[in-house]
DNA sequence: GCAAGCCCAGATAGT
DNA sequence: CTGGGCTTGC
């Protein structure tokens, strides 16, 4: 035992230790990391390193336990110790780090016993990786995950308690949207009022509160909302008659699971001794009382997150999470971290004058000690074209410089329709790029028949792949046979598999049950094969033998051969999985390929530009960002800009964007755009407007002419030079007339608009303007014009 | 049962 | 403009 004096001077010179193995840390970051016991709520900005926070925590927490705050001091601790601290203090010799280490840890928490949830597979692995390279073969056992793949492997164990398989199917938006448009269809209702869509949009809302069908049924007078309820019970006997799930039900049944088996609670509880969250701020209710669950026994929980970064409302998001925790978990510790270490001072203050228009807001005003940097470039041009071939312009500049890598930069949009204009400027500028979209690989139709083949052998109560393969490629079960195997189903309330198995047995099935006999006994044999050989064997044997690989081969389509391509694509993956995974099955695949997304895809290291939506962007960072589209209706969205609150997601949207920028930021737009094959014409941003002049620099395109409204803005010439010359032969042929394309002038009757094209007839000239109301078509000698 | 061709709606964001 | 869904004719 130490004497009273040196009992106090451990004490101080323990915590001195510890601030120096995490010196790094500014002294809020600390504050986050040091609070092990209980829990905490970190309220981190844009930039602010919350991920590193993170990171050392769990690294903490392992190395250290709670020995920050812990006032015990351990018996063995002798004078000579506390001297040897104060040696290292004075004088950091690093050979002594892992000896006093040893000695002041206090409770040290199992890797096994923490569990950080992320929003994608992508940052669940950095942060692996990361705490790899920070405390070694530890960081491996952390548990890191997304929610959802979190309760997956949950579920896998234990859904049977709530009477489905441990096979089940994870039906992706598409599956459930093909399983609700035959409800539709059968319900006979008004399929105009009740696409899948809407229908399917409401019962995800109900389910990320946790309400069940059997919650809301009957609880509705309104008429619209009866029917939903009645539709999302067979939706939900639907799916659990074809064994499967959808993406909110991965939450909502493990949140039932907790409920119901005290068992399995108490296990999980015991497991998950500390509990962190990142993004919390898009957290759905549902995901908040599964923390709680997680939490419950120990209560230490640790939730990062940004209340102005929170864009994911549409999706049940809300803000209630972060305001809740406080109530739920009383001495929650609250830290702010408001110091950016990302951005320059202009695009920092840019983000924040942009922000500070929302009126729902906790309020926080970034820093940063970073320099000044450049002002932020905001560029004008004709049309989405013009637009894409600046963005070219500016990279090849750079990059031919040597200023940058096409690494460095980023191309960040609101709609992924945006990207396809993009993407041709890049490949007639011959610029490396990779665009970030949903799924795209695995949406291809090809693949999507290979998983449905698998799916159906993992589980062949799957009616909806069933459906996909039963007749793909053909093999005459037409479409009047699978209605009836399907009516068949419905009302002997089994699958479809079951009524083909037993098929001999049904009078109306005489006539097709040979074809039905051979289909059911490939799929055995599948299943057999896939008890005895590898994946990869498996997939190359179901390849062939379904005759899909003779369809393809024969198919004189052009296209035929890159779909070969995307199969042998296909798979060199599985074959990677194969070789990846601890134990490989075909559930944990088609698992994995389910709750993947193709953000999860993204290599940093990859010398590419890259283009994503900005919801994509979140939580990354690039030298350069152009944000482009901003104009109104399209960023904002033309569905937010009527309610106050989704305009403000719309603003945190775009502060989102800014913040993505490290050193230099553009701001894009184009006068006139083709949408839906129309074109369109949108005034400037809000959000581009918001940001005060001073930090702004300005400039269009040289084919905008410049009348005397735009006169103020200057007009990058080398840009310009380079956009025109390579546009020239699209440019509209303008003739005597006083006026030009690009021009504004009103109507009398039409209001204001712009000129788009001009096309000499005759004497005269046909005019098309984009007004308020609509493009128009007008005669110039006929129509009253007035330049403006 | 199947392929070709026509028609019309459609695109906010994504686990 | 595109592509999914439905009709039509074989």
């Amino acid at each position: 035992m130490l004497n009273a004096k040196y009992q106090e001077k451990y004490l101080k010179l323990k915590n001195k230790f510890l601030k120096l193995q995490f010196s790094k840390l500014n002294p809020m970051q600390q504050k986050a990391v040091f609070n092990s016991e209980g829990s905490c709520l970190v309220l981190a900005g844009a930039g602010s390193g919350k991920t590193t926070v993170i990171i050392n925590k769990i690294a903490f927490l392992i190395k250290y336990g709670d020995a920050y705050y812990n006032e015990e001091i351990p018996n063995y601790i002798t004078e000579q110790d506390v001297d040897l601290i104060e040696e290292y203090i004075n004088n950091p010799d690093e050979d002594l780090v892992e000896k006093i280490s040893e000695l002041i840890k206090y409770n040290p928490v199992s890797p096994y016993n923490i569990i950080a949830i992320t929003f994608t597979n992508k940052a669940a692995e950095e942060l692996k990786n990361r705490l790899y390279n920070f405390i070694g073969e530890k960081g491996n056992d952390v548990i890191a995950s997304t929610f959802h793949s979190a309760c997956v492997k949950i579920l896998r164990r234990y859904i049977d308690r709530l009477g489905y398989e441990r096979s089940f199917a994870i039906y992706d938006t598409e599956d459930s949207k093909s399983v609700m448009k035959d409800i539709i269809k059968s319900a006979e209702i008004d399929s105009q009022l009740f696409t899948p869509k809407i229908v399917l949009s409401e019962i995800s809302k109900w389910k990320n509160q946790l309400l069940s069908h059997k919650d809301v049924e009957g609880k509705y007078e309104d008429i619209r909302l009866k029917t939903i309820s009645e539709l999302y019970t067979i939706y939900q006997e639907r799916l659990k008659k074809a064994n499967a799930v959808d993406f909110d039900d991965i939450i909502m049944l493990t949140v039932r699971l907790f409920e119901e088996n005290d068992d399995v609670r108490e296990f999980y509880q015991n497991k998950f001794k500390y509990v962190l969250v990142d993004e919390y701020q898009d957290t759905n209710y549902a995901q908040y009382m599964l923390c709680k669950f997680f939490a419950d026994k120990y209560k230490n929980i640790c939730v990062v997150g940004d209340d102005d970064q929170s864009i994911y409302k549409f999706r049940g998001a809300t803000i209630e999470n972060i305001l809740n925790f406080e109530k739920n978990y009383k001495d929650t510790q609250v830290i702010r971290l408001e110091q950016n270490y990302r951005s320059t001072k202009n695009i920092l203050s840019a983000a924040n004058n942009v922000i500070d228009n929302n009126r729902m807001r906790k309020g926080k005003t970034l820093w940063t000690e970073n320099e000044l940097g450049e002002k932020i470039t905001v560029f004008e041009s004709l049309d989405q074209t013009e637009e894409a071939m600046y963005l070219s312009q500016v990279i090849q500049n750079m990059v031919s410089s040597g200023e940058r890598n096409y690494k460095d930069f980023a191309v960040l949009y609101r709609t992924n329709a945006q990207s396809a204009s993009v993407e041709t400027a890049f490949v007639k500028s011959g610029i490396p790029y990779r665009l970030i979209g949903a799924h795209k690989f695995y949406d291809r139709k090809e693949i999507k028949d290979m998983l449905a083949y698998l799916s159906v052998i993992n589980n062949p109560h799957d009616d909806v792949r069933l459906k996909r393969i039963i007749n793909e490629p053909k093999r005459s079960i037409g479409k009047a046979t699978i209605d009836l195997v399907e009516i068949l189903a419905n009302s002997l309330e089994c699958s479809m598999y079951q009524v083909i198995s037993e098929c001999e047995e049904y009078e109306i099935l005489q006539k097709v049950k040979t074809k039905l006999i051979d289909f059911r006994d490939m799929i055995e044999r599948f299943s057999e094969y896939n008890r005895g050989m590898s994946l990869s064997s498996l997939f190359t044997s179901v390849y062939s033998e379904t005759g899909y690989e003779k369809m393809l081969i024969t198919d004189k389509d052009p296209s035929a051969k890159e779909r070969i391509e995307n199969i042998g694509q296909l798979h060199s993956n599985i074959v990677e999985y194969e070789s990846s995974a601890q134990t490989p099955s075909l559930s944990e695949y088609l698992e994995e390929v389910s709750l993947f997304t193709d953000i999860d895809n993204f290599d940093a290291g990859e010398n590419a530009v890259v283009g994503m939506t900005i919801h994509g962007a979140k939580g990354l960072e690039f030298p350069v960002v152009f944000v482009i589209g901003m104009e109104e209706n399209l960023f904002p969205s033309s569905m937010s800009v009527l309610s106050e609150t989704e305009l403000e997601e719309e603003r945190r949207l775009a502060y989102v964007a800014y913040t993505r920028a490290k050193s230099q930021l553009y701001l894009t737009r184009a006068s006139q755009r083709l949408m839906f094959g129309k074109t369109s014409v949108n005034p400037v941003s809000r959000f581009v407007t918001e940001i005060p002049s001073d930090l702004k620099h300005e400039c269009r395109s040289k084919r905008l002419s410049t009348s005397s409204s735009f006169g103020n803005f200057e007009i990058d010439s080398k840009i310009n030079e380079q956009a025109t010359k390579s546009s020239l032969s699209s440019q509209t042929t303008t003739n005597k007339t006083d006026y030009k394309v690009g021009e504004r002038v009103s109507h009398a009757t039409f209001g204001e608009g712009m000129i788009i094209s001009m096309t000499p007839m005759g004497n005269d000239i046909l005019m098309e303007i984009a007004f308020p109301v609509g493009t128009k078509k007008v005669m110039a000698n006929f129509a009253k014009l007035k330049k403006i």
